[in-house]
DNA sequence: ACTATTATCGCCAACGTTGGCGTAACCGTT
DNA sequence: AACGGTTACGCCAACGTTGGCGATAATAGT
């Protein structure tokens, strides 16, 4: 029923060859046939087949994306740099959520590959396993951000997450707590464990000790930060400050200290992690580690174009650089 | 270089198109050739490729999700709803941001016709224009989210966008207030002509004006909501209440608000649209009027899926239920 | 024993494109 | 007038599947 190529050629005389020449814009072609050409395009509508094509080339003009949760408020703007990106070189992208489960994430990666994407962006949930290795060396180039491992064939995109922990607790301490409680995410998870390594960093830096139990784990979910601090602060309270995973972990930390008649950051002090647009529209205002997601989608398929442009090519781990936003919690 | 079907036939002793019959369940098979088959299959990690599949099928089992913006957080929980439904299925999604501009809007349509996409499911823009109709047409099923108009081959899934703004004005009204302002989005659109019209629609069901100064549009973000409330309040002190077309602008009239001095809900009362997340977080929390976003992402897929399989029907639209939220703010 | 009927499988063409190669026609040169 | 070189185009095979149909062997029916 769709028009196809044979169709333009019969209608302008020439072979299904020559239409191919002028709609890839190769070889030799007369201006007058190209003219030709071009106007029973144009008239029957012709559109040529991505499917058929990439039969032929092994390019399907297209990569997947996979992430923890679309739903988590850290990944749309990831997502949205990847996306950008991708358009300006006329690429579309598969979106697929892992929830950070790695079986999940090994059938997705399989059903890209099936699809035949020209490369993939993941963002494991561990810190990548044995699937990404798969992908990259019978499939295609992969990008990985924050990923743990090195495999031949895929590229790294790095946040400074230990730095940024780091920076936020010894913004904490330099204020004068010396007694600060941790909101952990899902474990384990290579972020969760550069960010509990980075407030370790900042405990020992400081002399202060590091106590287990004033570090609960738990979903990086607004109620479960609620949660845990509602136990934390009760239990040990001693605690004036709280370090958060996430952001949403930090929000449900206010929220309980509102609850307990806490006044933050007075009676405690809170700091978040992400920076996602939330952070500046609670009550108090969420200080917190911002990292730009947007230039981090960007930086991710950026990479993958240059991998797919250079297949050859082996390139260094990029590092995103990792800020302060110092607001009302803290 | 991958394994084809080639490769195992030969392996096996077979013909390709025995390979086939039972990678595809159909036909007369011997058990005993069946399992040699698979046995190889197995062996040599065959996977059958789609594109070569869609070629001769025509289904790539792809459908594409045409959104305004996945880092609006309206978004991403639709958007998961689709996915979760489509992955269920085995169908794998491209999603991709319009920005709301309908030329961009016909650009993805024509983009993911190309790709050869077995049905789209797109959120449009303004109500929906010729381009729909287009795809709709030559290339196949379309479900459209909050669209106006109707084509054929093109099932809708409506939210009652002007009973939740009828609800949440008439709410505003019962609890007093007489002199209520609006924030509108972005003109034009659908959404924002319904969110007025349910706005006029209570105003006139208690006997108040509509005061067309009252109602200021702009883009549906934080910052323009502070901005437009700031102007309003300032020039109509006489305006005790607020009716956002999303919760971002009201998060930004409760902003505004702060700064002004005026306490919420007393001084001034803010009621928002769509119920996302932050709503419930910010202080105070929002009152707004909710929809069941992941629900909504869930029925259209199911709806696309139902269009699939069944291609000569005809569907009614859905209309999608929606429920004020009442919290702190209004 | 001979035919009718299955069950099982193979062969060929098609899906819509691109790559490799071949070949006329034309050009200028000697 | 014969030659090498270019320009412009056509032909054929291939990409990895599936659909239609035909072929063979096994089985059943009489």
């Amino acid at each position: 029923m769709p028009v196809t190529m044979r169709d333009v050629a019969r209608k302008t005389g020439v072979s299904i060859r020559t239409v191919s020449r002028v709609v890839n814009n190769q070889g030799e072609i007369s201006d007058e046939t190209r003219q030709r050409v071009l106007a029973t395009i144009e008239e029957l509508g012709y559109r040529p087949s991505k499917v058929a094509r990439a039969l032929v080339t092994r390019r399907t003009e297209t990569v997947g994306f996979v992430l923890g949760d679309i739903a988590n408020p850290f990944f749309p703007e990831i997502a949205r740099g990847v996306m950008d990106t991708a358009e300006a070189r006329g690429y579309n992208v598969f979106v697929c959520n892992s929830d950070g489960n790695v079986e999940q994430e090994a059938r997705i990666l399989q059903s890209l590959a099936d699809h035949a994407v020209d490369g993939v962006i993941i963002y494991p949930g561990f810190g990548g396993g044995d699937d990404l290795r798969a992908f990259a060396e019978h499939h295609g180039p992969l990008v990985a951000i924050n990923c743990f491992f090195q495999y031949p064939g895929v590229s790294r995109v790095m946040i400074d997450t230990r730095r940024g922990a780091k920076l936020a607790v010894n913004y904490l301490i330099d204020k004068g707590h010396t007694a600060v409680g941790m909101l952990a995410g899902q474990a384990p998870s290579l972020n969760l464990m550069r960010r509990v390594r980075g407030y370790r960093d900042a405990l020992r830096a400081h002399g202060l000790p590091f106590v287990r139990e004033w570090v609960l784990s738990g979903p990086a979910v607004v109620e479960r930060g609620a949660e845990s601090t509602r136990q934390l602060l009760t239990q040990y309270p001693q605690i004036t400050a709280i370090f958060a995973y996430n952001d949403l972990l930090a929000a449900g930390a206010i929220q309980a200290c509102k609850e307990l008649g806490l006044r933050v950051p007075d009676d405690c002090a809170v700091v978040g992690f992400d920076d996602i647009e939330l952070a500046s529209l609670i009550t108090p205002s969420l200080t917190t580690v911002r990292v730009d997601k947007y230039d981090l989608g960007w930086q991710a398929m950026t990479r993958l174009l240059e991998m797919l442009d250079n297949p050859e090519a082996s390139f260094p781990p990029i590092y995103l650089d990792v800020e302060l936003v110092i607001r009302e919690s803290a």
